[in-house]
DNA sequence: TAAACTCGACAACGTGGTTGTCGAAACCGT
DNA sequence: ACGGTTTCGACAACCACGTTGTCGAGTTTA
């Protein structure tokens, strides 16, 4: 036995700090491209919003939060000027919450920034060693970590 | 060319579902094991004290947040019988910063059940891939992303 | 139609972060 | 040795993000 393994505290921190360099470079990059104050949450909301717009209380199911807390986040997304809340014409208790172009612009930025990120794993790792890379991955993570409810998970 | 790649935002899903699927079962494990009252970002910052101990403000440079920060998370961790302040012998000004038994107990279970982790990951990808997974995070990941200072950062 | 449910808003609170201020103690240069 | 600078920890005020509980209004259903 040639080598010993590494210790199993590494793992995590290395499957982290890859997901964090991939978030602050997408960061930093939307931040040069006029999307200086989306921060991480806010893209994990956006996400969850869709193109077509949700409710609060849907909103809320779909990340793994209270409907309250959803509520929250909106608020602040729609001060930044990413979302907005419309009445909606067939039930007088639901307010949609649709991006407004500016949101729906920050997602198609970080679309293209994410596969040029990709890109340069490819440069760095070869194809092969990327795709082995997302596939073992996907063996190990179950379907139910695959959400988007990251935020506030941590505390 | 029979395969179109991934999309590029899949890469980051992928590498913190990995992340928190362990983080998540290390903290199910540790709570069957005496342990259920602390949460990842306490680990952190007991991992951070370390077994010899440090003050307030050091604690804070070490995971990158200020020193007030750093002392009100010491509260809780006290709080919960994870860590105590003792006085510096040396320095009037000083309060060391030191982790309980109990605290030093959890981080040694931690690293028992990382390592379990780890040799599951290995029964499901073969050691070969699982090393290569390693391997290929580290040489994408730059040195200055693996701090433990996690927490925060994202919102 | 009456009961039950759902929506969004509001309030109070916990936790983790920030800045700013402060007094006490230590360090350092003259 | 003494006075200025730095460092430490504490306190206060504030923000972001989450929680539960309550509530009125509107919709659905039995």
């Amino acid at each position: 036995m040639p080598d010993a393994d590494p210790p199993g505290f590494e793992l995590p921190l290395l499957l982290f700090a890859g997901f964090r360099t991939l978030i602050d470079r997408l960061h930093a990059e939307l931040a040069r491209r006029g999307h200086p104050d989306v921060r991480p949450v806010h893209g994990f909301a956006m996400q969850a919003i869709g193109a077509h717009g949700t409710t609060a209380a849907d909103l809320g199911r779909r990340l793994g939060v209270s409907k309250q807390a959803a509520g929250k986040t909106v608020d602040r997304l729609a001060a930044l000027g990413y979302a907005e809340r419309v009445d909606d014409p067939g039930d007088a208790r639901r307010k949609l919450i649709r991006l407004t172009p500016r949101g729906i612009d920050s997602l198609t930025q970080s679309a293209r920034i994410f596969d040029q990120l990709r890109a340069e794993w490819v440069d760095q790792l070869g194809a092969d060693r990327l795709a082995q890379l997302e596939s073992s991955l996907r063996a190990v993570v179950p379907a139910t970590a695959f959400r988007v409810d990251a935020p506030g998970w941590f505390g």
